[in-house]
DNA sequence: TGTACATCAGTGAACGCGCGTTCACTGATGTAC
DNA sequence: TGTACATCAGTGAACGCGCGTTCACTGATGTAC
């Protein structure tokens, strides 16, 4: 019988976890090579084991790719909550789609992803309950923006604007040439701020 | 010597402009089977020519990617300026977003392969030349939108939002769980004005 | 408590594939005289 | 007008690579009796 440490040094045959390990893998090769680098073999070699072992417990690469973006949403839901809950209320959309884009910059890479996979449509299943309950968690904050004055529609076709706003501000936020002008404004934070102030039109100017 | 017919049947061993050949082949190669299938060797396939030859007009795949984008971002400038050509004045901004959206709708993997390099920052030399462009196109717009009453500094401001706008619905416009509500406001195009009108908020309510 | 056995979760070698790129080559073209 | 020759723009075979996936296997675990 093996001693602890023995136990400790040696790696065991079962892994116990290797779900878990897989999908923590796959978000590291994510931050430190980006997507193109996401491979299954490449997983399984971050997470130290043969290029079979993903086999059982993710049916493809795809399977896998889906999981990897599950997790990014839940990631994701857990920081437009935060800033829900720490934001003021009248500063209550700005801050939601700051925490969105401080998240896609902060994760470029999962957040391709997660958008692959949603662009794909490929089930998803529970990411679309927590996509779905991030933007219920926008409606009913644009609901009490307007103080109920709003109808159902409205409130849907502002959250899905509100949501186009964040990811192309996402994406077009992470290109240099807006180096100059982010300096201008006062910086990156500032800089979204500005941007999201400025949806409405040339009616709004900058506060 | 071979007669006009037998030229005309037999391929002469210089391709004449297979620079051009190579491009559209690229283009032709995205419409049908996407993004993802856009390999050099395919390209070559499609135009009828050794994996090899590509490499007499292109230093590598990148290159080659870059033109294909500088392609698509010339395109997407005259479909813009066209839309500026005939839009009424008053309806300028919401014509030109709903253009752009279209056109990425009308070609998918062209505009995902315009925007990965975009975001690469390869270069793209005439293309930000370009984008400036079309970029200048609707400061101007909204400049006379804002009757001169708008500083530069929001100016710029106002048509990057526009453009997070457009890019965002451009992506999330795909997305099949957003056909009932499509129905619901009157189709495809009324659904991309309707949420470009919510833009600014609640307070904005569709008209 | 021990033992037989089914099941689970790994291994590692191998498969075929398409890829980007290089190479020596060759056919066609254009230019100098 | 004809000819030698440099240059250009193709060919096609080959390279090494990493990939997704499959396979027969084996070590570890848990369960029935």
């Amino acid at each position: 019988m093996k001693t602890q440490a023995a136990l400790a040094e040696s790696k065991p045959y079962h892994h116990g976890d290797l779900r878990r390990a897989l999908l923590r893998a796959a978000v590291a090769i994510l931050e430190r090579e980006g997507p193109s680098a996401l491979s299954l073999r490449a997983v399984a070699r971050e997470a130290g084991v043969s290029p079979a072992a993903p086999y059982h417990h993710f049916k493809d690469k795809s399977e896998l790719l889906n999981a990897v973006a599950l997790e990014g949403f839940e990631r994701l839901k857990t920081v437009l909550v935060e800033a829900f809950a720490s934001a003021r209320k009248d500063e209550m959309r700005s801050a939601l789609g700051v925490a969105y884009v401080e998240f896609s910059q902060a994760n470029p890479a999962l957040y391709r992803v997660m958008w692959d996979c949603a662009r794909n449509g490929e089930k998803l299943p529970e990411s679309s309950h927590d996509k779905h309950s991030a933007f219920e968690l926008v409606k009913d904050t644009l609901r009490e923006a307007a103080g109920g004055q709003i109808s159902e529609l409205d409130l849907e076709l502002t959250a899905i604007a509100s949501w186009c706003a964040a990811h192309g501000l996402a994406e077009i936020s992470t290109f240099a040439q807006f180096k100059p002008l982010k300096e201008a404004v006062g910086g990156d934070r500032a800089f979204l701020k500005a941007v999201l102030n400025h949806l409405g039109g040339v009616h709004r100017t900058a506060s």
